[in-house]
RNA sequence: GCCGAUGUAGCUCAGUGGUAGAGCAAGUGAUUUGUAAUCACUAGGUCAGAGGUUCGAAUCCUCUCAUCGGCUCCA
């Protein structure tokens, strides 16, 4: 008999027979892992371990615990589930059921929709198939005979996809009575999957397209122990808490109108003081690094859109024009336009350049009304966006210097964590092939610079350039794209921009069109979210609260609450004739960061007894000291003591 | 926009065809408190809005608005 070598990651080597099945092995070196190993990876692909060995490979087991192997698990229940829906309702035809980054899903074509109680009856069902532990079988098949298979049971989506493969053979999984185009790899049998859950159902078109048909989308998630799906359960519900929309409400930061409209943000004062300390930063931050403050119209003519070429271009998210004296004005759903104005009311020489313009311009988008989210999708957004106008020889460090400053600004607020992608050019794109070139190399250089990580969007750049987007998670880890640096090949044409060189001839200058943290609005929303409501000192809107203990200190109170208000510190006097633990409970419910509790033996030393949120009685201080470390503390935008 | 769910007091929620409820918050009074809820009383609602069915609608039906979970797009 033939032997094999194979290596495992710790280095060691074994020798096996040749067909050996990986489950074999298992059973064989690795008994420990027998129980928990789902599929086996091969130089890096992932199989069944009921297939066989044939040649020398780099062998690794996969368990439900690692990313790869949850994603295994989860693809097998969704398997299940399709099975269980086929046996509850064989009219369906089937759509996909990928493993998601948390659970899975299938897409079923149905004309009426999964009730609540259908999802009851399909775990039920599903059930059923776990406890007869049937085994998952592959099976390979010319690609002919699996479409002929697919057509006897009219699963015209499968057809579809099946057609589109290039390979000749194709994988069936089949379990029980089910069957499904897979690629693998699956569990061994269905008796693994000892907890799962159906979470919950959604409309999908099919191929994600509106103009297709809408599916009916079932979501779930497993487990391979009930422990393990409690967890879950309970971290989603943990994860519920830090809800902006939840803490907005509970703080009174903002809020929305049925009255006024959805997605138009009103900034109650708590959010609007968060608000205005981001943009002082802001507009500081912006004025170190040579940016000029500007300020633009909420709307103008018509005909200036037109030439930009948003009436083309970004109708969909444009409100209607408005009439006014047999002219019309479009309402901004961008900054650009007015920011090439101001470029071109002068003649620009190429000393001026690199020309930035920033503002903090709220535009107006009328997002579609299923898309609308709390604060992260609104239709009134506060863009922090600027230009910067250069010459082809300042683009590279334009863009290194503006990734620099983005990532500085990103960490003043506590950001450290997010997904970079680099989107490249469209099928339908303007300006030359050879500056788009320049460009994408441009912001691969960049991110290469600051050894960045990113993903590859290939083809996702705007028709009008490259660029380099920067997504944010919330709490319950839906991505949402902060940052956004876009080069524009498109508004230095349509409104002829240019540049005298050191040649004496005009020159087409690059723009680069940024929006760093994106959006006030959706900002704001991912801040919430980030601090869990419980801002660093120097974003709080309240940053001390003093408590007296009884009436008789009031005037102490009120004067060590003066004092602070002196130094700059947004400061609350509580001193209502509730007992000390009420308004403790207050302030920790509210957040605020630090509670200066004064009884006797503080008026008596001029002294202040201090509380930090979550963290408790951090003892008495003079007033000096502990204003100086809480000035110290908001400057360095940490979270103190 | 599409699919589904939801909308009752400031907030969180109970109430499924027969006179609108609770807790917290609010107001008043008492209490003078030492590090996460003192007590009592009072007030508060066109049951999202409009239309319909019914002797009678928070409850059933239709439409509109808004919110939530998705699809798609994006700051």
């Amino acid at each position: 008999m033939e032997k094999i070598k194979v290596k495992f990651s710790n280095g060691s080597e074994i020798l096996y027979d040749k067909g050996i099945t990986f489950s074999e092995i298992l059973d064989r070196s690795f008994s420990d892992l027998k129980d928990k190993a789902i599929a086996a990876k091969i130089n890096g692909e992932l199989v069944d371990l009921d297939e066989k060995l044939l040649y020398e490979c780099l062998l690794e087991f996969i368990t439900p615990d690692s990313p790869e192997g949850e994603k295994i698990f989860w693809h097998s229940t969704s398997h299940i589930m399709a099975g269980a829906v086929k046996d509850l309702f064989p009219e369906v035809k089937l759509g996909i059921g990928p493993a998601i980054e948390e659970g899975f899903y299938y897409d079923f074509d149905r004309d009426t929709p999964f009730s609540l109680e259908d999802l009851e009856k399909i775990e039920k069902r599903m059930n059923e198939i776990v406890k007869n532990d049937f085994p998952f079988q592959r099976r390979k098949l010319p690609k002919s005979e699996a479409l002929m298979l697919f057509k006897k049971e009219n699963e015209t989506y499968k057809i579809e996809i099946i057609s589109e493969l290039e390979e000749d053979t194709v994988t069936l999984y089949e379990h029980d009575r089910f069957i499904d185009l897979c690629r693998g790899p699956h569990l061994l049998s269905t008796g693994m999957i000892k907890s799962f859950k159906l979470i919950k159902v959604a409309g999908a078109y099919w191929r994600g397209s509106e103009k297709n048909r809408m599916l009916q989308r079932i979501y779930g998630i497993s487990y391979p122990t009930e422990q393990k799906l409690k967890l879950y359960l309970e971290k989603i519900e943990k994860a519920k808490e830090r809800d902006h929309r939840k803490l907005g409400k509970e703080l009174e930061l903002y809020s929305f109108y049925e009255e006024a409209g959805a997605g138009l943000v009103f900034w109650h004062p708590k959010g609007a003081v968060i608000r205005k300390t981001i943009e002082d930063f802001w507009i500081k931050e912006h004025q170190m690094a040579g940016y000029e403050l500007v300020y633009t119209p909420h709307i103008a003519k018509l005909e200036l859109w037109k030439k930009s070429g948003h009436t083309d271009f970004y109708a969909e998210y444009m409100y209607q024009s408005i009439r006014a004296e047999d002219e019309e004005y479009q309402l901004k759903p961008m900054n650009c336009p007015f920011h090439m104005l101001i470029y071109q009311s002068k003649i620009r020489s190429y000393r001026d350049l690199p020309f930035k313009l920033a503002e903090l311009g709220t535009v107006y988008r009328y997002e579609r009304s299923g898309v609308l989210h709390g604060l992260m999708r609104v239709r009134s957004i506060t863009q922090d966006d600027a230009h910067i106008f250069c010459s082809p020889e300042q683009l590279e460090d334009e863009v290194i210097k503006l990734l620099d400053f983005t990532l500085h600004l990103l960490k003043s607020f506590g950001f450290s964590d997010y997904q970079i992608y680099l989107a490249t050019r469209p099928e339908k794109f303007i300006g030359e092939t050879k500056d788009w070139d320049k460009a994408t190399d441009t912001l691969k250089i960049a991110l290469k610079k600051h050894q960045l990580e990113y993903n590859m969007d290939e083809a996702g750049g705007a028709f009008y350039g490259p660029k380099i987007d920067l997504h944010i998670k919330d709490a319950l880890g839906r991505p949402w794209q902060c940052t956004t640096i876009q080069f524009d090949f498109n508004l230095p044409e349509r409104f002829d921009l240019t540049y005298v060189g050191e040649d004496g001839k005009p020159h087409r200058p690059f723009i680069i069109h940024r929006a760093l943290l994106g959006a006030l609005e959706r900002f704001f929303g991912v801040l919430i979210e980030h601090y869990a409501g419980a801002f660093p000192l120097w974003l709080s809107p309240v940053q001390v609260v003093v408590m007296p203990i009884t009436s008789e200190i009031k005037n102490y109170a009120r004067k060590v609450a003066d004092l602070l208000l002196k130094k700059g510190l947004r400061v609350k006097l509580d001193d209502r004739s509730e007992k000390i633990n009420y308004r403790i409970r207050e302030a920790e419910i509210q957040k605020i960061p630090y509670m200066f509790i004064v009884g006797k033996r503080e008026e008596k030393e001029n002294k202040v007894s201090v509380r930090k949120h979550r963290k408790g009685d951090l003892g008495t201080f003079e007033l000096d000291e502990i204003v100086s470390q809480l000035t110290k503390e908001i400057e360095d935008k940490t979270t103190g003591l």
